[in-house]
DNA sequence: CTGAAAGCGCTTACAG
DNA sequence: CTGAAAGCGCTTACAG
């Protein structure tokens, strides 16, 4: 009776347990646990085995408390779905190496109230950095009020120039499709895209037009296309399309699932994809563009990779090295069963 | 030379600064931030001013230190899409107030080292609870080792009964679906659904057989058209569907992607869905299923549903009340235009 | 090589 | 109503 168990079992250990367990002061302990050279081989051994039988977890919360870093990171997103922000967060979490950074991730659903309420809190939890992952390619207003964090902003650029912001190239990446195309034998191209209110449409409308231009071709039409970003716009617009111009060859759209109503129209149509007609998508959505038929040829964004480079960036500015630039990576083509030469 | 600046620019204010501002003490300066009634009125206003002054945010975890709770929890999913894990981490958001409790979103990517790689960083954060989401409705392995803070498994149960999960009901989502068509008047139902090596498809399938059995009615054929979870197996299944059984008025499909491949041979085949066949699908996956032709009936899981029984249960289990139970939930129907009655 | 002491930013009894 | 003091779990100079 009264004798002290040598693990209190109602808390976790801490290092003060591990030391008395080991027969060391704390200091000693924490040197050993830390790795530290200064500590006899011996004695780290024991320390070592003391916190294994504890099953010792140094606290997180403590050490940040003096060392000023926390080893945590906040990622802002308003993108419901997850579509843009799964991958993005997962190349970031790359490019922290897994378990030496966590990240909070924060859905404030496109509502500023929400969005500063989850920056407060994550602030005060003293986050050492920012991700801020825009829905669409549109610039977004600057994080409200002075963050005295770094802040990377990621998809959907900050309105603010002297932010730095991790983008898609999408005129860059217009370009690439209609290269495509044109590296297919296509030259009668027209493009079919979503809201001209996108910066996303403008863009890749953009790259396309000088791409064509390049090749001393213009679009059919003389113009894109533009209506919304879903399937029933893809299926109206290849009706008309063909309507107006019969000697059409080749579509680029500017979704993945514009893409799958084109091609769904000119099924029904009967034409020949994709040797009559080629396609191209924009987003290489998995889930429409491997099932569709024939398989869409679209173009990929690249975001983990555009998540690995935010964390890269995000890190490179927390250690308050030269501050990163704002950058911009163009996507790649990647290949399914509705490009092809024409046959 | 040798005047102090009132706010050292280089650092976060603390309470210490504030206190020093309104001249008083920390304790007070405490007190009165924190809302207690033991300090007058004025006092209050005057450290508040200086909080404001110095938009100083609380250092939380220097409070998690003393209290014990950090406000924090871990979300751990291996769902590399988000499909699941996004609806379900908005769901546990809002249960726990946004802004009060923030969550660590860490991608396993399916694989077991990583986990525990994820857990043990968790756990020296000090997290006040873990939510497990799988990314199949197979019971998975519950997390290794001992885990000191209760933890809530959400969509993939964990194969220990004692652990809570919060769970789709795969059986009476099965009923769901048939009961609907049921009531649309169809008599003539088949079941094409994905791979049966999956709860989720054998679970449904049993739902469906039971609630065709209630009605004295079975399913065409005789048991499920078992295949895998994608289009292309809808496609060919309705085809194999149609031929075997040309009267054939209603499919249930596992999935909105079978179902859409099911839309797509019905229509090819001049069917009229709705009206000759009705068809129904599962996941209510948006993308999917609001632009098929037509627009595609289904069940949705009630993810976020999910997310916030799983946020409250887990709540619970922390403030160390009564042990919460594992529990299921059907979903519900959401129609669009491809269920109707005969018409 | 080891340990006593100070301190990170806060809160909480406990005096006054 | 206000404040001095102790302490949460750790690390880091600084003596020894």
């Amino acid at each position: 009776m009264g004798t002290e168990p040598e693990v209190p079992a109602n808390r976790a250990p801490t290092l003060t347990d591990v030391a008395k367990l080991a027969g060391v002061s704390v200091a000693t302990a924490s040197k050993a646990i830390n790795g530290r050279d200064e500590v006899k081989a011996a004695t780290r051994a024991r320390v070592l085995k003391a916190a294994e039988l504890l099953s010792f977890a140094p606290n997180a919360l403590a050490r940040a408390l003096l060392g000023g870093r926390t080893g945590t990171v906040g990622l802002l997103t308003s993108d419901l779905e997850g579509r843009f922000s799964i991958p993005i967060l997962m190349g970031a979490e790359d490019a922290f190496g897994a378990g030496q950074v966590s990240v909070f991730l924060c859905d404030a659903r496109g509502d500023a109230i929400r969005e500063a309420y989850h920056v407060r809190a994550l602030l005060s939890r003293r986050v050492d950095g920012l991700i801020v992952v825009g829905s669409s390619t549109d610039p977004r207003p600057p994080l409200a009020g002075t963050v005295p964090v770094p802040v990377v902003y990621v998809y959907a650029p900050s309105a603010d120039p002297a932010d730095i912001s991790i983008t898609v190239d999408n005129v860059g990446g217009g370009r690439l499709a209609i290269d495509h195309l044109l590296a297919c034998g296509r030259r009668d191209i027209a493009h079919v895209t979503g809201e001209p209110g996108f910066a996303a449409a403008r863009d890749r409308a953009e790259g396309a037009a000088a791409a064509l231009a390049d090749a001393g071709l213009t679009m059919l039409g003389g113009r894109p296309y533009y209506g919304s970003w879903d399937e029933t716009w893809g299926r109206a617009a290849a009706h008309i399309v063909v309507e107006q111009h019969p000697e059409v060859d080749a579509i680029f759209c500017g979704s993945d699932q514009i893409a799958r109503g084109v091609l769904e129209t000119l099924r029904d149509l009967g034409r020949d994809v994709p040797h009559a007609i080629s396609v191209i998508g924009f987003d290489n959505w998995d889930a429409i563009a491997a099932h569709s038929r024939p398989r869409l040829t679209s173009i990929d964004m690249n975001l983990e990779r555009l998540g690995a480079v935010a964390g890269r960036r995000l890190f490179a500015a927390i250690d308050g090295g030269e501050p990163p630039t704002s950058e911009q990576y163009p996507g790649r083509v990647v290949m399914r069963d509705s490009t092809a030469p024409a046959g």
